[in-house]
DNA sequence: CTGTTAGCGCATTCAC
DNA sequence: GTGAATGCGCTAACAG
């Protein structure tokens, strides 16, 4: 419930501008200008105009100076989900990247929905962010036709397009996915499953089914163990309801591919519950190399992608980019190739 | 390794402006302008403007407008991190509050460090925000000052202020540390130790403990089962170590309150590891209700806060403070209390 | 190193 | 319902 107090917050003066800074300063708009923006000022008047800042409480106006410049300084980031510490690494990573730079995210999330991406970038582009890094390479065609029509760079992540639109941070989700059963396989296990979500709204989790379902064909294994469950990203809890069914359908399975080690996490623990020991009666590996999986017991073989250095690697892209842009030239498109690596430990 | 690729952007068309709109629309600027935000327009001219926007690809400068109308559309929010479940939900809850309302996040993190969201605060206010939403009730005083110059509403979320700013959303840490070993009294258990991090960095962390000691006197048990463990926010894998050491230095500790579900999580794993039964050998709490409590095994007690909810409320009070301001009024500072409750599960 | 002039693209204000 | 004039606060470009 509300519970309204007393005022704590009376009228406040109003902002001072540059102008006011270089009349107290004794100089002109452009001097205070290059003073705060790391132009060739003198040393005195650097000070007195620190002192003016200072006594003035003055903040720069980024609204008027991005305007004026043209450069509005912002990064447009699209995320499927801030609630998941993949995708919160490489936003990291970004911002790991663009520090010191003078440059400010303008972060967005999509809940794995295409629609609310295209909405998203349109929103986005009204700030005229400088670079834009999307998640993924599932675009509505008028996000591609807004992105066509702007000048600034874009790095798709997390995937490798076959048509890209510009830059490109990712890996072969299908790869992964393919290189797991493979190294199941190599362990011994002979009939393995896949839990993933019910669409291909997360087309990483679908791209993933597809190597799992290539790999098991390569190997002539029993095929069509594939329980999909509820709308992508699937729980921890759903993970847990996947494997249940997964072992009443199919009692003969020995392993499952999980889409997430969210999802691998929570059947995991549903083994635990009802006395199925893991690895022994079933191995399940995940995806994605979270906290919980390396922490839990017993610990979860996944994939493990260097989240942070995606973040990493697309910002640096972008400052280049910008960079090139500042002089007039422009930085081709490049495609960097994120490993990944199978990571074995007691869950198989 | 980068992989260069061949060029895929090609020089592009510079943007479009409202003035080309209005001339091939054949209005003037201002219709447009009306047209795009939702002014009185004839139908007829809505039309041909929406046909021109349409064909020229052009998109709102917003960069302009913001500066003009001296209406950013930025709320600013500084969370501690974006890889934590509670906080991504907190920033869910504020996503949801401004939906359609046409503002938009100005996201930062901290690391949990005061002087980050001072460097956050005064890089954001060069954005000139509509409002500021902080997590915590610790700020340097530089910080304070700065907040103290803006017109902007602020909101302290996560916490209960002594010396609000403006806003609050949030609810006492203290009691919640309290509540829950009261909880623990009540179910028999009368040698509760505390697991947290060493510094008070994590502001909330330290009032949760604070909240345990209280309940330790008035409750008269043993005091001082306190494991101080690593920088905040302490990780899944320290809890483990923390519980080890606690058991090793306290044999007859019988129940563990974490600073968080992770830490909590952490302990319960490596008993499991250790053959160690819990609750019975110990029982142990955390706080937060994240996922990985409610889904693991055995389910661990937890105290619950809708996340969510703290963000949905600091959002609405930045509506509803925008709105106001612009009938020329201004609301009235609100202190908003979050209700908690200790969940009990198997872990307990 | 510093100042002057000009203008960014839009919304406000007022007139019609 | 529509248009014209005006200016937001800053930085680019140039002159000194």
């Amino acid at each position: 419930m509300p519970k309204p107090t007393t005022s704590r917050n009376p009228a406040r003066p109003a902002q001072s501008t540059m102008a006011d800074v270089a009349k107290r300063a004794g100089v002109s708009k452009m001097t205070v200008s290059r003073a705060i923006n790391g132009g060739l000022v003198s040393a005195k008047n650097k000070k007195r105009i620190e002192a003016a800042i200072d006594e003035l409480g003055y903040v720069l106006d980024q609204t008027a100076g991005a305007f004026s410049s043209k450069r509005s300084g912002f990064i447009a980031v699209i995320l499927p989900s801030i609630n998941n510490s993949n995708f919160a690494d490489t936003a990291r990573g970004i911002t790991a990247a663009i520090a010191n730079t003078g440059r400010q995210l303008l972060l967005g999330y999509t809940d794995y929905r295409v629609e609310n991406e295209e909405k998203l970038v349109e929103s986005m582009l009204t700030r005229r962010p400088e670079g834009i890094i999307l998640t993924g390479i599932s675009h509505t065609d008028r996000t591609r036709r807004l992105l066509g029509a702007v000048a600034a760079p874009v790095v798709e992540t997390w995937d490798i397009p076959a048509n890209p639109i510009d830059h490109v941070v990712g890996f072969s989700n299908a790869e992964a996915g393919r290189s797991l059963v493979h190294r199941l396989y190599e362990r011994g296990y002979r009939n393995i499953a896949f839990i993933g979500g019910t669409s291909n709204r997360d087309t990483r989790g679908a791209e993933r089914r597809l190597g799992y379902t290539k790999a098991i064909e390569e190997l002539g294994l029993p095929r069509g163990r594939v329980i999909s469950f509820g709308q992508p990203p699937i729980t921890m809890e759903q993970g847990g309801e996947a494997i249940v069914h997964l072992i009443q359908r199919w009692p003969d399975v020995d392993a499952a591919v999980c889409v997430s080690d969210l999802s691998a996490f929570g059947a995991v623990m549903e083994c635990h519950r009802r006395g199925w020991p893991v690895p022994k009666r079933i191995a399940i590996a995940g995806f994605g190399d979270f906290d919980v999986s390396r922490c839990c017991h017993p610990r979860i073989t996944t994939v493990a992608v260097d989240c942070h250095e995606i973040g990493r690697a697309a910002g640096d892209l972008i400052n280049r980019s910008i960079d090139a842009a500042r002089t007039g030239s422009r930085l081709a498109a490049e495609t960097m190739l994120i490993p990944f690596q199978v990571v074995e430990r007691e869950s198989t």
